[in-house]
DNA sequence: CCGACACGCAACCTTCGGTTGCGCATCGGG
DNA sequence: CCCGATGCGCAACCGAAGGTTGCGTGTCGG
């Protein structure tokens, strides 16, 4: 139900603060750890270690540009993200479903005895 | 796009210990720290934080039985946070596919310049 | 050429996930 | 009825992760 690569994928992509950075990179394009910091309310360098995290789950990719280095988000890869995102809430969502249909059968069945 | 409720949902979702906590107990109804902790890499006490942290944001509930304790998932916040997932899932989907469009746009402006 | 800027590295603190080691309540067979 | 087995909670402890401050270094530009 769960590989270890899905695991990096949802860790990388289970803290707020690397979700936000992911919007940031999708809503403003590539970005420096201090552009993005000045919109978040964490350090330069929290930032950094951040971006360090989603490098090294092939998330983003950093480009090094004078004396800046310049991230942009991996298209694929958060593709693949999302898709692993949706599995999780796709399978528990059916389970769910299930669960309502078998409650909803009892139900009846309760009903049916009811009028012995 | 973010609020704090739904960072408590994510964080709780996040650790691939508790995603399987969750998909055990859809999967085989309500259970114990112990009963879960025999299906999973660690110890009944990492469970039954687990559990707590679980039982917190409210994604389960816990009834004592006896000398049990027996949890079942609270299927109305479950579905609540497979929302939060796949609205988060969307907003990404939906800016990759800007992207690729504006891509291919100016794709086809440099054939045209090509041209020349 | 030198100040300003962007970055990386290191030390340190706190929180979180995990374990071990207790003690306490409950259940159940002799 | 009682005592061992079982299930749990609490506390202490440990390593890893997220965060901060401080400092050194490289690059840009007036």
């Amino acid at each position: 139900m769960s590989t270890a690569i899905d695991d990096d994928l949802w860790s990388a992509v289970g803290d707020p603060i690397r979700r936000t950075m992911i919007d940031l990179l999708l809503a403003g394009g590539p970005g420096t750890a201090t552009s993005l910091s000045e919109r978040l309310p964490v350090t330069r360098q929290a930032v950094s270690k951040h971006l360090a995290v989603l490098d090294r789950v092939g998330l983003v990719h950093g480009t090094p540009a004078g004396r800046e280095r310049r991230y942009q988000v991996d298209e694929a890869q958060l593709a693949r993200a999302v898709a692993q995102l949706s599995a999780v809430g796709a399978t528990w969502d059916a389970r769910l479903r299930r669960i309502k249909r078998i409650a909803e059968a009892i139900d009846r069945s309760r009903d049916n005895n009811r009028g012995d």
